[in-house]
DNA sequence: CGGACATCAATTAGTCATACTTAATTGACG
DNA sequence: CGTCAATTAAGTATGACTAATTGATGTCCG
């Protein structure tokens, strides 16, 4: 066989490696649902699916074993696992989920998380951060006030997910600072589902300035009661847009 | 070479499969800072280390890659990433982490995330919870309170695990729900590092009461309030022992 | 006759060895 | 100082073999 097996459908994913492409086609495939809880996959049938070794469909199915998406028996095959047994914090199956179907109800989920971490990590940030940090925070603040107005989203967002990962970061905890990432996708998300011909309001851009303040003077309950106005305006946003 | 080649050091992780036992090895040393990031291992010293093929080495790497804990580049060899880059809310990840040397910070960095994760799941439940989840709640907390008494900390344990897993799940958010496990292997991990002679204090116990009490009534706010209690309560216990 | 249990064959993942390809790095040479 | 070739280690392919599981078959005993 070629060793210059292309991959089947054209996708956008062009990952290095084989098994990466592998991957890239038959995770989305399975957190999409086209392969339902309780199918059964066959290494020789993906190796064949997608015109690679068996070497490379099994190292493929190796990560999907590690995010638990399948089992693999020995004489039944690769299984699909049901949703609940879905390593849902790994950051290669929550993107693959927000580029599917399902992509509301996992945008939700994620605001609910963000309004339970964010605030407390608000306040960790008043109490630990450094002045780098408080530097940081405050030039992103100032960011998105100078893009808040004529139509300049994009930079908006740039300074948005920095804000809130410098915040994360700032709270010198090692599970909220690895939230960034998870935040930077519902943020992106959430500006490319919204209309986006309107500017970000104010009130949002003033509540992001007071948290930079609080954590500047290093008060710790403010910047956490400006930062849940933050996240619960989120979930309101999202129960507008689809209630 | 024989295809019954047997782990090297005779440790009691008896994985099925050949890669999972390289995994349940190779895993903990990296976590444990056995090989600190930038160490670089070739493919072929692993597969020579662990007398296993080539092949089982790879797949082991592809497994730890997906982790974010190394990177495999062609000329170069497989990489040790930085700490920052670990996907620390992966199972397999914590699991190792708090098995080894930074046990400690990972405690504490767990029961942070309970503190903010656990109050706002606790609020869910109380409007969302199913009658089947509102019974299993009162049931592991009147087990709680059964056992509070009387040198049975372990019987204690599993209720306390299944009644905050119960929470977790009756918030009817997938990312909450899922960090049921991590739930109990911080609680787990406490029972063992605490002076394992003295009985719960009989406040934690009153308190889990209340909060299936909350739930039940559906009273919300209240459910929030003796969460953050028992978790700001486990927090303080961690400070007292190592400050 | 029927059910429990032992046996066997088919199936599929798991493992290994080897040969070859590809990409990145090094360093020698122009 | 740029270029190109040699080197190195990962990536891929293939074929042969192993081992575990399961479902069917058959046997023995109640």
């Amino acid at each position: 066989m070629t060793s210059q097996a292309a991959h089947p459908d054209g996708g956008p994913a062009r990952e290095r490696g084989l098994h990466a492409q592998v991957l890239a086609s038959l995770g989305p495939a399975i957190t999409a649902g086209e392969h339902p809880p309780g199918t059964v996959l066959l290494t020789e049938e993906l190796a064949a699916r997608y015109e690679v070794s068996r070497t490379v469909a099994r190292e493929a199915v190796r990560v999907l074993e590690s995010m638990h998406l399948v089992e693999s028996r020995r004489r039944v095959g690769v299984t699909v696992l049901p949703t609940e047994q879905w390593n849902v914090y790994d950051p290669q199956v929550i993107t693959w989920r927000l580029a599917g179907a399902d992509r509301g109800r996992q945008l939700r989920s994620l605001t609910v998380l963000r309004s339970a971490v964010e605030p407390v990590a608000a306040r960790l940030a008043a109490e630990l951060a450094t002045p780098q940090e408080c530097a940081a925070l405050t030039e992103h603040a100032l960011g998105m006030v100078a893009t808040s107005r004529g139509q300049q989203l994009d930079n908006y967002l740039v300074h948005d997910i920095a804000f809130h990962g410098t915040v994360l970061r700032a709270s010198h905890n090692e599970m909220f600072a690895r939230l960034g990432d998870v935040v930077a996708a519902v943020l992106t998300g959430r500006t490319q589902h919204e209309v986006m011909f309107s500017d970000p309001r104010q009130e949002a851009v003033t509540l992001h300035v007071q948290v930079a303040e609080a954590v500047r003077e290093g008060d710790g309950p403010r910047a956490e009661r400006a930062m849940r106005t933050i996240t619960e305006d989120a979930m309101a946003e999202l129960d507008v847009l689809a209630p």
